[in-house]
DNA sequence: TTATTCGTTTAGAACATTCTAAACGGAGAT
DNA sequence: ATCTCCGTTTAGAATGTTCTAAACGAATAA
């Protein structure tokens, strides 16, 4: 039984997509479906044609609305909220690793700081002093080149 | 109550990073303690030092040596299997991102291409298909730009 | 041979995530 | 005012993941 339509098919394709890189099915299919649909569309109209409560709907929605993934716009003549999506994949990516990344990057630079300073204490081996240091070393520079990211991306 | 050894501490931060990136805990603890240990570890030691199961362990040793971030050592005296971490570890991180990450855009390019094949039976808008072959552009770039990654990655 | 040691596999318990359906509250409309 | 429309929040159902404990089988020891 296959589906027939466009939106469908491809909503489908970025819900799996999404899913097999940990997000969540229904972040994927609402972008996919945004971002396939030549028009913005309401809450009523996503939960309707991907078939799916509107409460999921209604928070995955503010979720890729934080990612700047999509945003709202308002439509004459209608009430109700309308979401069109960002067509910048690249730049949403790029954007989302980049703040994932250094979130982590840094809460494991500070937990490393925080081993080190007890380390003394510990009366650990030399060798693995050394092990913990050029580990944070590696830390640092990946905070760093992170910051480069943008401009690597671009190459895209 | 504090931890009172590096390596307890050290295991239980490469626990929780590993979480945080969406592996599992235990993959992470077992080889924070491997990295941290002088010494190569049998699977009754990792299973008694970090608390948790043989079986689960079990497990996750054979992942770590799946991604090559452990490999077994044989210690004299000693019927067990040891186990001792790979140190290198920016390239294990750069194998696996980069495995990940190409086996997933190549699912993506196919599924695309699928999707594109039967686009015309279905009188799309031109401006949606439009989308449809930047897309694709953007995955094929980026499966390109994978390549390069390692390069990329030496310079951290 | 039987007994012991060791790693893997298994069933299902514990836990975490994701989703639905329904209740709710605010903002117009009547 | 009450009623309707709309989005959010909630409780908990459904699903998925990760872990334990115990059974198992292969290999060696006795």
């Amino acid at each position: 039984m296959d589906s027939l339509t466009l939106p469908d098919d491809f909503s489908r394709f970025a819900g799996e997509l999404a899913e097999s890189f940990s997000f969540n099915r229904s972040v994927g299919q609402i972008y996919g479906l945004l971002f396939i649909h030549a028009s913005p569309l309401s809450l009523d109209d996503i939960s309707a044609m991907l078939k799916m409560s509107k409460g999921n709907a209604s928070i995955n929605l503010r979720t890729l609305e934080s990612w700047g993934a999509i945003r709202s716009v308002s439509v004459s003549g209608s009430r109700r909220d309308h979401y069109e999506a960002n067509q910048d994949v690249k730049g949403i990516l790029v954007r989302r690793v980049r703040e994932g990344l250094s979130r982590r990057l840094e809460m494991a630079e500070t937990s490393l700081s925080k081993l080190s300073e007890h380390i003394d204490s510990r009366r650990a081996d030399p060798a693995v002093l050394k092990r913990i240091k050029e580990l944070k070393n590696l830390v640092q520079r990946s905070r760093r080149a992170l910051n480069h990211l943008p401009k690597i991306a671009a190459f895209l």
